[in-house]
DNA sequence: CGAACACTTGACAGCCCTCAACGTGAGTGG
DNA sequence: CCACTCACGTTGAGGGCTGTCAAGTGTTCG
């Protein structure tokens, strides 16, 4: 189950300052590190240096995954949570009649892995939508760290608190162009956050994957960004968006988000 | 805001054998906190004598609250999370354009207010359906105890870990049929788990809440029901549920459940 | 007994999905 | 270097599911 368009990856950029490959600076560790999920706790001054060292000895630097590799697969045992340290990660769960249903899209210093630590097995699939690198943390040893360092512990259930916040985000009853709307802002702010630039950025998924994360068929995602764009919202080129009326996008996705 | 169905609360059943308030044994705390979420923890043999006095200590029982009551609002300051010991809740948020969005409803052993640790204040309101009963837990001071009782905290972190899979439970494209069959089945799976009838139980909830909640419109509800009624597989009298045919309901079912 | 409310039922319309065909870009092999 | 291929993405036409509007029914409570 290679994904057939990673050869998109590696693609000539159209617009011009597009990184091609999203990817956190991980020319040095420490520099990656402040855009972690961690980075709360790690550089906080509550954190002794002992603390600090052995979190950074129970990472385990793994990757490059090339586009359309599993990072891990339902059902499989679970072991570890993973912070994206470049690229982007598409979770999934397959339903009993073989449809596809998009869970999330995971961008650098995010998590994944954390809807697993009840169940004792990944209860979806995680696949690489282009290079990516991760950090990976074997939970017993976080979790057992947790109880030594309260930041920790405390950084751990404000991400997981999160996660429960961002499912129930796409889960309105919302109409097509405030669902497309929403994700480009959030999106948006996402790699803001991240340094990258807030209007000019690639969609690292296929219109299928966006679409069946949005709940909407892929027909409907490309009319309405075709819209958008006669509106003078964006303009979107293949996969490259550039946004030119984010105002006006985050009213309509206002709803959604919720500001 | 006061719920007008309120006087529903203390209706009379209309089916013989079943309970008008949903409410777990609160005669005796130990038997109630057998199906409370920390059950698995308090009655584990791993947490010792001092360390089951200290949870104990910690808790408020708070309650009643009557129909309509809120157990707390969006945008007040977080401070603890709870467990409904008998009763349901409904959280759910407003939008910016007044629409409301049900997040879910909790029975009694389930937890609320999980998703507010993140940021520090309320995400969603919380509103009693009928008769609610409730165990408060500061919650700095369980994440406190948590650092001292490692299976604690690991079922803090198994119950956030479950609520991140149920918000994306409904996320997905489904039709009505399957969303109102997946609603029924994990509404008498759970009551199921503290002890109730499986096949018969009322909705606590009223219809304009339940469609919400599956994103549909209450008309919508109403006509599934009925048809569902035609086929045998249930029967419905205003809110009380009788199942006939759990079998075939769930095999309806298995798509949104993952079963 | 009447008012209020929840729920149901019917008619109709609209949003979006489905199906189909076409366009486009990237990689391949001659 | 270019035709070819393949998959992604776009665009158009048509239909179905479900939402909206409206009226009717049943139940509770004053």
């Amino acid at each position: 189950m290679r994904n057939p368009d990673a050869h998109d990856t590696a693609a000539r950029v159209v617009f011009p300052n597009v990184d091609p490959s999203i990817v956190a600076d991980d020319g040095n560790d420490w520099v990656f590190c402040s855009t972690c999920a961690f980075s709360e706790v790690c550089l906080a001054q509550g954190m002794g240096k002992g603390d600090l060292r052995d979190l950074h000895l129970l990472v385990e630097h793994t990757g490059p995954y090339e586009a359309g590799q599993f990072i891990f697969r339902e059902g499989t045992e679970f072991n570890s949570i993973a912070a994206v340290r470049a690229g982007t990660v598409k979770t999934f769960m397959v339903d009993s009649q073989g449809r596809e249903q998009v869970l999330g899209f995971h961008l650098p210093g995010e998590l994944i892995g954390l809807n697993a630590i009840d169940g004792d097995r990944y209860p979806c699939d995680a696949v690489a939508l282009d290079t990516v690198m991760l950090c990976r943390f074997y939970f017993p040893k976080i979790a057992m760290l947790a109880t030594r360092v309260p930041k920790l512990q405390q950084q751990l259930f404000r991400l997981m608190s999160r996660d429960i916040g961002n499912a129930a985000r796409f889960a309105g009853d919302y109409s097509a162009d405030e669902r497309v709307a929403a994700f480009l802002v959030g999106f948006s702010r996402r790699l803001s956050a991240r340094g990258f630039s807030p209007t000019r950025f690639r969609l690292t998924m296929s219109r299928a994957d966006l679409a069946n994360y949005l709940r909407q068929a892929p027909e409907t995602v490309s009319r309405v960004l075709r819209r958008f764009e006669d509106d003078k919202l964006l303009e979107v080129r293949r996969r490259d968006v550039e946004i030119m009326d984010l105002p006006r996008l985050e009213s309509m996705a206002s709803a959604v988000l919720r500001d």
